[in-house]
RNA sequence: GGCGAGGUAGCUCAGUGGUAGAGCAGGGGACUCAUAAGCCCUUGGUCGUGGGUUCAAAUCCCUCCCUCGCCA
């Protein structure tokens, strides 16, 4: 029976700010370590993302710097592919969605929806700038609340009394980004009909809510449930975006939240062509055996487990018959929408602004991405809030990652090079400890995976760390540091069993902690790597040109079963895997915040 | 304001009805292949508060307190 195809969907960064710590371990990294397993379980595996590259922030970071949208996006896009590239994510396509193909697809996606009856045009009042001539969005406009007197609100909401305003009614409203003041005009806008679907999405919701985690699930229909569904505004007067696909509404663009998840598809599309496979993204998208995964932050729930299904629903068969492929059936709904909590920084919630942030590109400078995504993984947000400390990141690297695992390699590893010319040692016949260990370790083949499938990936790292321990026990127990100088025969065998041990949980590791694990299996001598490439492509359209990364699975030789290690394979030179580090960069590190 | 998540050993967390658990930190010990790492033993908790249901509650119900998030 054939594997089913996996859809790995990641969170689109926006590209307007540098990724942080909090953005990795909130989504791209756990969609990576899922990717990766499903990937040596030999599943058929589509993970895709891009730059979230349209809205105002863009727009307005480009009127101050006195640059314009496409060169600001450009440049934070680059330092991502850079970032995901030295952190080792591999998306099959990491792209944006300032691309023709993008456009499109939105573009179909919108008519797909309105020919089905599910958009609707009204008219709302909106803040407008005559200056710039341009309307701005409530957090670009500011002024004193109507009922509390507070200066500083939001055209929509207000800090100092926490209420909510009404549209149009604060007073000495004035633009946020050159303090001129605005005045109201109406406009005209499509929005998406959620209400009509409001039955069929809480169906969907119920029928996933045993096992998608509580505060994803939970959330999602009590928010429905108290406050019924209803339309929502997916067009907006911007003109860095895409156009509405319809005559006569130039100067108004799709709004970015009804856009940017709309790029889970468009990338997969983007993925088929590039493999000159143009259908191929059917497998994932309109196969009912197909698993979706929405790896995101708790911001986004909404949009991954209402918004976004909605759209799918409400496409019905409409999109297969816009673009040409058949046979015009269903979208696949998500399957999961893992999404993690929030981590803080040393107590305090991460801020860019105050420069309260450790920036990945910035920690990658000083330490190697293992020792990151080891420290990310142990302290994932996946059920609450969780807090990155730079003592709590020395102590876990040196007292967990270096000693634990790292320690058990290097021991191994260097005792046999040492005492056996290089050589994996022939082992003669395993007697009953031996084999039992054996057992117990390919037994983590089957308990690291099951916490894996569940998207546990805290537990699943911990069961494998729990495993290391039992090698080290196993060592203790049968000392071949000893036996090396009454019985060589014993030691070999021993020696043997802790290699085909490491050699297995080398795979088990592998999810979390590639760079290493790839480095170990080049150290017990195999010559085909565990993993693919990543590389960088410039790709040419008639809206320009994009840079995108991608995956190149095709020489990983990698797999979720357990070692077959053979006597005699030639090992390469051993070097401590992981660095220790001093109890100094704590300061040093606390130091360069705030 | 409405909805939701979390509050268990010094720290980080697991544990959804049946005699309180793990890792790290702390204390003691034997060993030496290894990045003075690993291994063995061990101290330590009235499971946020107050009620209730039950033969039995961290676990179910209600009140309240604290932290965090989402929505409008």
């Amino acid at each position: 029976m054939p594997e089913e195809p996996i859809l790995v969907a990641v969170a689109w960064p926006y590209a307007n700010a540098e990724i942080h710590v909090g953005n990795l371990t909130g989504a791209y990294l756990p969609a990576d370590i899922f990717a990766r397993y499903q990937r040596l379980r030999g599943r058929k595996v589509l993970m895709v993302s891009g730059s979230d590259s349209h809205g105002t922030p863009i727009t307005v970071r480009a009127d101050a710097e006195g640059s314009i949208p496409v060169d600001v996006y450009q440049r934070f896009h680059e330092g991502f592919l850079d970032l995901f590239l030295k952190a080792g994510i591999t998306y099959d396509l990491f792209t944006s969605t300032h691309c023709e193909n993008h456009f499109d697809i939105a573009q179909n996606v919108f008519l797909a929806l309105k020919e089905n009856g599910f958009l609707y045009k009204a008219t709302q009042e909106q803040w407008y700038a005559p200056i710039q001539k341009r309307f701005l969005p409530d957090r670009y406009v500011e002024g004193t609340c109507y009922k509390c007197g507070y200066d500083g609100a939001r055209s929509d909401q207000c800090d100092q009394c926490g209420s909510l305003l009404e549209a149009g009614k604060l007073l000495n409203p004035r633009s946020k980004i050159d303090g001129s003041t605005p005045e109201l005009r109406e406009t005209e806008h499509f929005f998406l009909d959620l209400g009509t679907l409001q039955s069929e999405v809480v169906k969907f919701l119920q029928e996933r809510e045993d096992y998608w985690r509580p505060n994803v699930v939970r959330q999602s229909l009590g928010q429905i449930q108290a406050d019924s569904l209803r339309g929502r505004p997916i067009t907006r007067d911007l003109e860095w975006g895409i156009p509405v696909p319809i005559e006569g509404w130039n100067g108004k663009c799709l709004y970015v939240w009804f856009e940017a998840v709309i790029g889970y598809l468009s990338a997969s599309l983007e993925w088929s062509k590039l493999n000159d496979q143009p259908e191929a993204w059917r497998d994932w998208w309109k196969n009912t055996d197909s698993r979706t995964y929405y790896f995101i932050g708790k911001d986004n729930i909404p949009f991954h487990a209402i918004i976004w299904p909605a759209e799918l629903m409400g496409m019905r068969t409409k999109f297969d018959e816009l673009i040409g492929s058949e046979p015009a059936v269903d979208f696949v709904l998500p399957y999961d929408v893992p999404a993690n909590e929030f981590m803080n920084l040393e107590g305090k919630k991460i801020s860019g602004s105050r420069n309260w942030a450790v920036y990945v590109r910035d920690f990658l400078t000083r330490y190697d991405p293992d020792a990151l995504r080891y420290y990310l993984t142990v302290a994932m947000p996946e059920s609450k809030d969780t807090d990155w400390d730079w003592k709590s990141f020395q102590t876990r690297n040196n007292d967990e990652l270096v000693a634990t695992w790292g320690n058990l390699a290097n021991r191994v590893l260097s005792f046999t090079y040492k005492h056996w010319e290089g050589f994996v040692p022939e082992p003669g016949n395993l007697e009953v400890g031996d084999l039992a260990l054996i057992k117990t370790i390919d037994e983590g083949f089957e308990s690291v995976g099951k916490e894996l499938e569940a998207v546990h990936l805290r537990a699943a790292l911990a069961e494998a760390m729990r495993l290391a321990s039992v090698v080290n026990k196993y060592l203790d127990q049968t000392a071949p540091w000893k036996l090396i100088k009454t019985d060589r025969d014993a030691a070999a065998r021993v020696v043997y069993t802790a290699l085909r041990a490491i050699d297995s949980l080398k795979v088990m590791f592998s999810p979390f902690l590639p760079f290493t694990s790839e480095k170990l299996h080049t150290f017990m001598g195999y010559t085909e790597p565990m993993f693919g490439e990543q590389s960088v492509e410039t790709i040419q359209d008639s809206i320009g040109e994009h840079t995108a990364l991608r995956y190149h699975p095709e020489k990983a030789t990698g797999s979720w079963t357990p070692s077959q290690l053979a006597p005699g394979q030639v090992m390469v030179q051993p070097v401590p895997l992981f660095k220790k580090l001093d109890a100094s960069i704590v300061e040093e590190e606390r130091g360069r915040l705030g």
